[in-house]
DNA sequence: TCGGGCTGTAC
DNA sequence: ACAAATGCG
DNA sequence: GTACAGCCCGACCGCATTTGT
């Protein structure tokens, strides 16, 4: 068994706006064997009649019942031999988050992770969405899946993953509980790709666009890729396209072997 | 995210 | 049809 | 009385939707 596969995740902040910005040449130049997107704000009936007519892709989305908000979507140049929309669980799935599909060499889940600065409730519905994600993909992994887990994770794990930590200790994001779950998600067994290949400070995947934060890389990385540790050997590349332009984030790339 | 305006403390 | 306000990030 | 560190607060951008005229 043998095969490459080239694999890219983007927040497009508006799949219509970034589509009006130049999305689509990422899919019509081939390079990428799937794209997973996050935020898409469009339900299917609303999403542009080019999006869906991609040569070579098929395309998946979920979308969330609040018109404009959240959704996540996947262009897969194969076919994935099971697709599924949502974890079973209504008050996450309603918001249009989660989608796994289900490949002959791995399983992939791309992930839009709840936002928690809007308010308490909204943190506490983030941290209910990481302990069940856990639970879900711990239960795949004790099947003995490969799995491929990559989006926005809405939290930069460690002080060199964003630009200003000690401003940013008790805001959402950079939160000790936070960065407790995913100290604990990364010692069950998932593997940042990104870190295997480079030790390095100023790395950031996204920038307020407030301030013009960007061209003096005041930023936070917030989008993965993680592996489990069956795949690790898999990994050839992982990587921050940073100066694709288009969204408030940069697209995160995972190239795997088999 | 960043600056202004306010407080308090140190010298 | 356009402008302003709102919700969300 | 001046200097400086720390805290609070508001404006800031962009997408999509809703509301108003």
């Amino acid at each position: 068994m043998s095969g490459h596969y080239n694999l890219v995740s983007w927040n497009v902040n508006g799949l219509r706006a970034a589509i009006k910005k130049g999305f689509l040449e990422l899919l019509l130049e081939q390079k990428f064997d799937i794209v997973c997107i996050q935020e898409t704000k469009v339900s299917p009936d609303k999403l542009p009649r080019e999006a869906k007519n991609i040569p070579g892709y098929y395309n998946y989305f979920v979308s969330a019942e609040k018109n404009g908000y959240s959704g996540v979507g996947i262009f897969s140049k194969q076919k994935p031999l099971d697709l599924e929309t949502g974890m079973g669980i209504r008050k996450f799935d309603r918001e249009g988050r989660f989608l796994r599909a289900d490949y002959e060499d791995f399983t992939l889940m791309n992930i839009y992770f709840p936002n928690g600065k809007a308010s308490q409730e909204r943190l506490e519905y983030k941290m209910d969405f990481y302990e069940i994600f856990l639970d879900y993909a711990n239960t795949l992994k004790a099947d003995g899946k490969k799995l491929v887990i990559c989006g926005d994770v809405n939290t930069a794990h460690k002080e060199i993953d964003l630009a200003r930590p000690k401003q940013n200790e008790m805001i959402s994001g950079f939160l000790p509980e936070e960065r407790a779950w995913m100290d604990k998600f990364v010692a069950a067994g998932f593997i940042d790709t990104f870190r295997m290949f480079n030790p390095e400070g100023g790395n950031y995947t996204w920038w307020s666009m407030r301030t013009g934060s960007r061209k003096r890389n005041v930023g936070w990385r917030l989008d993965y890729f993680f592996v489990s540790e069956n795949l690790q050997d898999n990994v050839k590349s992982s990587s921050i396209y940073s100066d694709i332009m288009g969204s408030d984030h940069c697209p995160v790339g995972l190239e795997l072997e088999f």
